[in-house]
RNA sequence: GCGUCCGUAGCUCAGUUGGAUAGAGCAACGGCCUUCUAAGCCGUGGGUCGCGUGUUCGAGUCACGCCGGACGCACCA
């Protein structure tokens, strides 16, 4: 921000005339302190904080409050030269409090002309485009032998959000979906649904043993008899697992990318494991086994990745010739490195945090930097209804899918519950809270002050009150109007910040506060009958800070209503 | 047994590379609608930050050790 600018340089400009004149005496190895300029935790504590004076003193070998005071001299008076010259002037005044912080209190002046600047800036929230590094971005990534279910779900929220995020933060992102459209689990789909089907024509069959029970195999099956009516019953049982197995794959993934699609969640590139095989997981294999990363023992092919610090070295390619998860996993992994990300971030499962070493060890053994591939764990989901715990369970079909959770609680409220707490975080998802439409349920109270502002100009519209080519916001001075203000100007760095950490949930909680701040000032600043100067003003404001509510949520992949 | 994550108010959780008197929501209690949506606002009570030791000007935050919970430890994915 703008004013973070300001402080920065005038803090550095001290701090460096102290030295250049040797009232501090900096050694050749040490370097100043990052300055870092922080909103204090309370308005006494003025607009902006630095304990810039505390970090320095250990290399300034003086105490940070005799720091803190020099720097306050200095910075007071430069900024009076400055004002003498003619400058606009910014600061008020300069505090010393606790063991050494500085508290910068600024003109209002300041914020104002800020905030006017984001008011004419139609796409605040959109940062400058960082580099033209590419970052990629994997997740979901689920089997298409079945639906979707609540942890899905998870992951396809903070995913996307993290993409939407990074994009505003001016990152170039790709998002993408890793189709496990190959081994055993194919398999079983095409074995499932062949049971299915001789069932649905009263045939004596006995389900497979690694089948999958739940209902949407028998709705995938339903729709395939649909179409195709009972013409593979005389085929014999391998062509028929072969079609049908196909048109299975076919019907789940599209059922898989419709569920995706409602749930607001888009994918720039769907890449398929099946691509793979053979030829790029056996030229990976060769790299690594001419390498000597890759052995032979007891006829199978291993991953010496004890040697990067596994527990144990993993089979790549088992006994019967057949190649493991990991080796397609490798030879994708291999693919990405090759496409020339920047950074690769994969969102996983926690329950897969035990893949990581092995991962890694293949990227490095391979000659690639492995601290550019980086895993984010999200933990797993809990759900409760009634007060009890729901379990989940894939294989017996007890599960809550994805699609059903959309049903009973809506999209809006489901994205926001998955968003609110951090990822490395159990969720506890409370069913019957998510689906109340009561106050109780944050997303409605965001969603309601961008409702109450639409609501508003509907009003003022019909009024004429009009937002004023330039509003006079120096009139706006309750403190419930420099709050919002303050705020507002606040939302780029909340963008940085959140997209540099993965950190949805930062942005959760950022519109949350900014909801309560804008409600405040409802209560406080009328905009209809004031004076007109005034209720423009005013009107700018919540014309921003509507938007700013619009953008995060949509940050969120949650909806803003313009009426409730 | 080993590994990863978690442990903060009655409940669910925030807590910004270590910083000021640890914060929200829900629940409890008490107020506020003839004025832009009360899906809102204001107030009150509520804490051994799991326990212990260490690092330092300063620890909820870092290190080590315990205790408790979730998840993982396949020639499954």
């Amino acid at each position: 921000m703008q004013i973070k600018n300001i402080l920065e340089k005038a803090i550095s400009d001290a701090a460096n005339f102290m030295i250049e004149n040797g009232i501090f005496k900096l050694n050749e190895n040490d370097k100043l302190p990052e300055i870092l300029l922080e909103v204090p935790p309370k308005k006494e504590f003025g607009d902006f904080a630095t304990n810039f004076a505390m970090q320095s003193a250990k290399i300034f070998h003086t105490n940070p409050k005799k720091i803190a005071e020099e720097l306050r001299n200095k910075i007071e008076s430069d900024h009076l030269a400055m004002k003498m010259s003619g400058k606009t002037e910014w600061l008020e005044k300069i505090e010393i409090a606790g063991a050494g912080f500085l508290n910068f209190y600024l003109k209002p002046t300041v914020i104002y002309d800020t905030f006017e600047k984001i008011f004419n800036n139609e796409n605040y929230g959109q940062l400058a485009n960082k580099n033209n590094e590419k970052i990629q971005v994997e997740y979901v990534s689920a089997n298409p032998t079945g639906l979707l279910h609540v942890g899905h779900g998870r992951g396809a929220a903070a995913g996307s959000a993290i993409v939407n995020i990074m994009r505003a933060a001016g990152y170039n992102v790709e998002a993408e979906y890793y189709i496990n459209d190959a081994g055993n689990q194919m398999n079983n789909l095409a074995k499932s649904v062949n049971a299915r089907y001789l069932e649905h024509f009263q045939k004596n069959v006995e389900f497979p043993e690694d089948g999958y029970h739940a209902a949407d195999i028998i709705d995938t099956t339903e729709r395939i008899i649909q179409e195709h009516g009972d013409k593979f019953l005389n085929l014999s049982e391998d062509e028929r697992l072969k079609i049908l197995g196909d048109l299975a794959y076919i019907d789940k993934m599209s059922e898989l990318k419709k569920d995706l699609a409602n749930f607001k969640v888009n994918f720039d590139v769907w890449f398929s494991e099946r691509t793979l095989h053979p030829d790029k997981i056996n030229s990976a294999i060769k790299i690594l086994r001419d390498n000597g990363t890759i052995y032979e023992k007891d006829g199978a092919l291993w991953l010496n990745s004890t040697k990067y610090g596994d527990d144990k070295d993993r089979v790549v390619v088992r006994e019967n010739g057949e190649p493991t998860y990991l080796a397609a996993d490798i030879a994708y992994h291999k693919n990405k490195f090759e496409r020339g990300f920047e950074k690769i971030i994969n969102i996983w499962g926690a329950d897969h945090h035990g893949y990581v070493c092995r991962v890694k060890a293949a990227m490095s053994a391979l000659g690639f930097d492995a601290e550019k591939l980086q895993i984010l764990f999200l933990q797993m989901v809990a759900l409760y209804r009634g007060g009890e715990l729901v379990k989940m369970s894939k294989r017996t079909g007890n599960s809550i899918t994805l699609r059903e959770l959309m049903e009973e609680v809506g999209t809006d409220a489901a994205r926001y519950f998955f968003l609110m707490r951090s990822m490395e975080s159990q969720l506890d998802f409370d069913l019957d809270l998510a689906k109340k439409k009561s106050a109780d349920n944050p997303v409605y109270y965001v969603q309601y002050a961008h409702a109450r502002i639409c609501s508003i100009f509907r009003q003022t519209l019909e009024m004429k009150i009009f937002i004023d080519e330039k509003p006079n916001f120096n009139l706006l001075t309750h403190s419930s109007e420099i709050d919002l203000i303050n705020k507002i100007i606040d939302y780029e760095d909340e963008i940085e910040k959140a997209a540099q950490d993965y950190a949805p949930q930062k942005m959760t909680r950022y519109v949350y506060e900014l909801a309560a701040l804008f409600h405040a000032f409802y209560r406080d600043c009328r905009i209809i009958g004031v004076e007109k100067d005034l209720a423009s003003a005013r009107l700018a404001l919540i014309k921003v800070t509507a938007h700013v509510i619009k953008h995060a949520l949509n940050l969120l992949g949650v909806s803003a209503p313009e009426s409730m």
